[in-house]
DNA sequence: TGCCATTTTCATTTTTTTTTGAAAACTTTG
DNA sequence: CAAAGTTTTCAAAAAAAAATGAAAATGGCA
């Protein structure tokens, strides 16, 4: 009990905040193509003193344990938060990571780069079809599918690299 | 009658090719965000040898009127195509940008940027809130602002130059 | 101007994604 | 090792996003 009440967001100008970054963050989250959800998780961790467990999250947010348990999987799999281990308690308790350029560079291996592999596959297979049929603009064709490869190849360097250019 | 048939995929290869050019342009925008037709319909168009209109488009992909439009107006609006006249025909005709570089840029500035826009705002309101309540833990609450602050900054400053270094 | 071809809009339907909630699977500890 | 506490899973429900198709708007030209 003196547990929760600890943790609890008693004053207005701290409940107000919270739902600023609640806000914030699902929308940041949304830019990425992340369900709501684990942008309200995020909101609420990273204006948390203390760490928080998963139904102190759930009740927080008024959602389910199940799309709790879902978001928090989610955000630990793009290391966005960790968990803390707290005295006394049973329950695995988490704290928002706050490097976002840990973050983002996480997003970028774990999201992106597995598109920009298997786009070189497809590329190649592209090109096997043009070679096979002389009746085709060679020169067309080809210089078309130079472009993608060069994208691709320039994404692959460049989007790593991104994360590193964060100096924040 | 005789335009259709210069336009049609006739052989083999060439559909081979247009289906993977399009599977490759639908992963592709789905990663930035954007729905299935409008990757198709780019898809088409990056391989078309001639400029394509609406209702080709729309037959080829076997998709509404409704949604090509949809699809064009999207891409137009980013300058992945551009329209193009066609001499006796009183269609409008389409053909793909492929300036991936430029691309990209427009995309940035459309769909990402308003969104820093309002993350300024959010951060500043977040701030009034800390400073109107003593009680908080100011230094904790600064230190977290202080990092959102930066993270839109670079933001800002990192996604238009980014474009710049596609040197595709 | 009025007609016809073409494109856009938008209410409705379809599809996809996300959330829920209850059951199953773990985990800790008495 | 059993019982209670905690977390995960997953089928079903709900919500959100996208596509359809028909009506409205637009545009060109005789």
């Amino acid at each position: 009990m003196q547990i929760e009440n600890k943790v609890q967001k008693t004053n207005e100008e701290e409940v107000k905040l919270e739902v600023e970054s609640i806000d914030f963050f699902v929308r940041m989250m949304s830019i990425l193509g992340l369900p709501r959800s684990v942008g309200e998780i995020y909101g609420v961790l990273y204006f948390a003193e203390n760490p928080l467990s998963m139904d102190e999250i759930s009740s927080r947010l008024k959602i389910s344990m199940g799309s709790t348990s879902q978001g928090l999987k989610t955000l630990r799999s793009l290391k966005a938060i960790r968990t803390s281990y707290v005295q006394g308690d049973r329950k695995d308790h988490y704290i928002a990571e706050t490097e976002f350029r840990r973050l983002f560079s996480n997003f970028i291996k774990e999201d992106i780069l597995p598109h920009l592999d298997s786009a070189a596959d497809r590329i190649s297979s592209m090109e096997k079809h043009v070679l096979a049929n002389p009746d085709m603009n060679q020169e067309f064709y080809t210089t078309r599918i130079e472009k993608l490869k060069r994208l691709t190849k320039a994404g692959r360097k460049l989007l790593p690299a991104l994360a590193g250019l964060l100096k924040i």
